[in-house]
DNA sequence: CATCACATGTTATAAGATAACGTTCGAGGC
DNA sequence: GCCTCGAACGTTATCTTATAACATGTGATG
C-alpha cells in the first residue's frame, strides 16, 4: 500500500504491469529497453513519487549499474522522451507516467508537506493560456502545469 | 524599442514608471527597496526578458554592487516574494512582473527560438487542473503554468 | 567483413542554489 | 544619548543539478 495520486491502493502488481507494458511498447516501436533504462523506470514505479536524478543514481550505483551522472540522465532522457516518465520542473525531479502510451498533457499536483505528487491532465490550450496564445499568434508546443499545495491528508492534518 | 510580450513598443519611460511604482509600493508596505534590490529590478526591466541569477550577478559585480551569489539570490528572493518579479521554472530564470501590485496567477509563453518570454495570466483553478484538485481534495496554493513554443516572429520565420 | 547507429563508460566541468557566520546599520524603546 | 533588536549585507564554502566531450562496445544491415 502506497500513496498514489493521494489514494491508497495495493500495487503489488502494477509495477510489473507497467514494466511489461513498457517492454511491449518498446518492442513495437523498436526502442531499446536496456537494463539501466528498465531499472530506472522500475525504481520510479516502486517509489511512486518524484525522484531526483542523483537519488536514482545512488540506487543504480549500489546495484552496480553505473555510478556517473550521465548514466542516470541518459536513462531519464530516454524515459521522458518516450513518454514513460515526466520531468517535474518545480522539483527538478522525475516521476513515472501514470498513463503512458496515451497522448496527453500532464499536469501535477505537488504536496509541499509530504512531497507526494499526483499526475492528472490538462489540454495543450489550457484555458486562458490557450486564448492568450491564439491572440498573440504564439504557437504552443509544450505546456508545463504544476500546482503546489496540500494533499488531502496533509490538509486535514494542518486543519 | 524592445520585444515585450512579442509586441514592439517604445518603453523609454516604462522602466522609470515601473521603478517608481515599485518604490511607492515599498514605501506603503514598509518594504526596504535597497540599492541592490532596486538595481536588480531595473536590470530585469531594462532587458525585458528572463535572466539567470548569475547573469544578473555579473552585471551587479561589474557595477560594484556585490559579486557573490547570495547578493543576486537575495535580491531576487525579495522581488519574487513581493510580486515584483517571477521565477520561470522552466528556464531557471527570473523576469520582471508585467503587472505588479495586482493579485494574479502568472502564466508564461516562452519562445524556444529567440528566448522571448511573455507574461499572461490564468486562474488558480486552471481548467481541468482545478477540477482534478477539487475531486481529490487537494488544496492548491500556487500554480506554475509555462508554455514553450514559437513566438509569432519565429513561427513566421520557420514557416 | 565493413560500416553505421546507438548505447555505454569515464572524466571533467558547467550552471544553479544555499548554508553558515560574522558585520553593519537604522528604527524604536529606555 | 544610548541600548537593543531585527533586517540587510559581505564573504566563504559547499551543495545540487546537469552537460560536454571523448573513448569504447555492440548489434543490425548490406
Ligand atoms: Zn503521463
Ligand atoms: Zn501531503
Ligand atoms: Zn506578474
Ligand atoms: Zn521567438
Amino acid at each position: 500500500m502506497t500513496a498514489i495520486g493521494f489514494e491508497k491502493h495495493d500495487h503489488s502488481h502494477c509495477i510489473a504491469d507497467a514494466l511489461s507494458a513498457a517492454e511491449t511498447r518498446c518492442k513495437a516501436q523498436k526502442l531499446q529497453f536496456t537494463p539501466a533504462r528498465r531499472r530506472v523506470l522500475e525504481i520510479l514505479l516502486e517509489r511512486h513519487r518524484a525522484m531526483g536524478a542523483y537519488e536514482i543514481l545512488d540506487i543504480l550505483a549500489a546495484e552496480g549499474l553505473g555510478s556517473q551522472p550521465p548514466v542516470a540522465y541518459r536513462a531519464l532522457d530516454f524515459l521522458v522522451k518516450n513518454g514513460f516518465a515526466h520531468r517535474i520542473e518545480r522539483l527538478n525531479a522525475y516521476a513515472a507516467c501514470t498513463h503512458p502510451g496515451e497522448q496527453h498533457v500532464p499536469a501535477f499536483l505537488i504536496c509541499r508537506s509530504c512531497k507526494a505528487v499526483a499526475e492528472t491532465e490538462t489540454g495543450l490550450d489550457s484555458g486562458r493560456l490557450g486564448a492568450a496564445a491564439r491572440d498573440t499568434g504564439f504557437v504552443i508546443e509544450k505546456v508545463v502545469v504544476e500546482a503546489e499545495g496540500l494533499c488531502p491528508g496533509c490538509a486535514e492534518a494542518a486543519a
